[in-house]
DNA sequence: ATGGTGGTTCAACCA
């Protein structure tokens, strides 16, 4: 099984690009970021003539999430769950999860935050929390999980071009790897650095200064599993071409492929 | 210190 994950920056804008390359890579499953607009807009006849199902949780203008399958996807999921009753619901499309071919498979997309030190880092914070009990949630009842997305965290040194240029910036602040960390710490399995473990390469490159001729770039759109989908982990690779393309997104594909 | 780019929606916000 093939599970892909992209932050396409508006599915409208990049309907051709996300079409053209998954006729040729094919992946099982293809989680979508950033596709900026409501349900009712998505695309979804092109996928759908492909034999892709769509699941898409959207609101308008900003955010999105979809998840988009060959194989039937069941108990669709179309928020975190809240910490406690009185924490308000989100009012942002960023996440999506449904089991497909028995395993939990969602597509997130994790706040931006910036500028730290105003109330869309602490948006960022309490976002990171709520994810942190799900997983603990989903790794008590041992169920077989991939959280797949832009998770707008930079983990490591290695994953950044200019580590403190970005030592300020709510992706790669203390405090947003800390979290970052113990959510993983939890018994998560990241999967390209584990299976990659001194290999510089990106995921994103800003749109602006020629970052992506310069290769000045960052890794943020990772896959979380579960130890019995680690255990099945095959690969977990970059396909840096889709930035190159003509009107591309910001982001590339990351693919992951499991027994 | 600023501006550099791109998407949505239409002046401003977000990344």
């Amino acid at each position: 099984m093939r599970i892909a994950t992209w932050n396409v920056n508006s599915v409208r804008a990049r309907l051709v690009n996300i079409t053209s390359w998954l006729e040729a890579a094919h992946p099982d499953v293809l989680l979508l970021q950033e596709i900026k607009g409501e349900a009712s807009a998505f695309p979804r006849f092109e996928f759908e003539a492909m034999g892709y199902q769509c699941h898409v949780v959207g609101q308008k203008s900003y955010n999105g999430v979809a998840l988009l399958s060959l194989h039937p996807a069941t108990d669709v999921l179309t928020a975190l769950p809240l910490l406690s009753p009185d924490d308000p619901a989100d009012a942002q499309a960023r996440y999506i999860e449904a089991t497909v071919m028995s395993v939990r498979i969602a597509s997130l997309y994790l706040p931006n935050g910036n500028p730290v030190g105003t109330e869309k880092y602490d948006y960022k914070l309490a976002w990171m929390a709520r994810l942190k009990a799900h997983c603990a949630a989903l790794l008590a009842s041992e169920t077989p999980f991939v959280l797949g997305g832009d998770f707008n965290v930079i983990p490591e040194e290695l994953d950044v071009y200019d580590p403190k240029g970005w030592e300020g910036d709510a992706l790669f602040q203390p405090r947003t790897r800390a979290a970052y960390r113990a959510i993983v710490n939890l018994g998560i399995t990241e999967a390209f650095r584990t299976l990659h473990p001194t290999t510089q390469a990106y995921s994103f490159w800003d749109y602006q200064a020629g970052a992506w001729q310069r290769d000045l770039g960052l890794r943020i759109d990772h896959f979380f599993l579960s130890p019995e989908m680690t255990d099945r982990l095959i690969a977990c690779d970059i396909d840096r071409e889709p930035r190159g393309k003509e009107k591309a997104s910001d982001h590339t594909p990351v693919v992951l492929t499991i027994k």
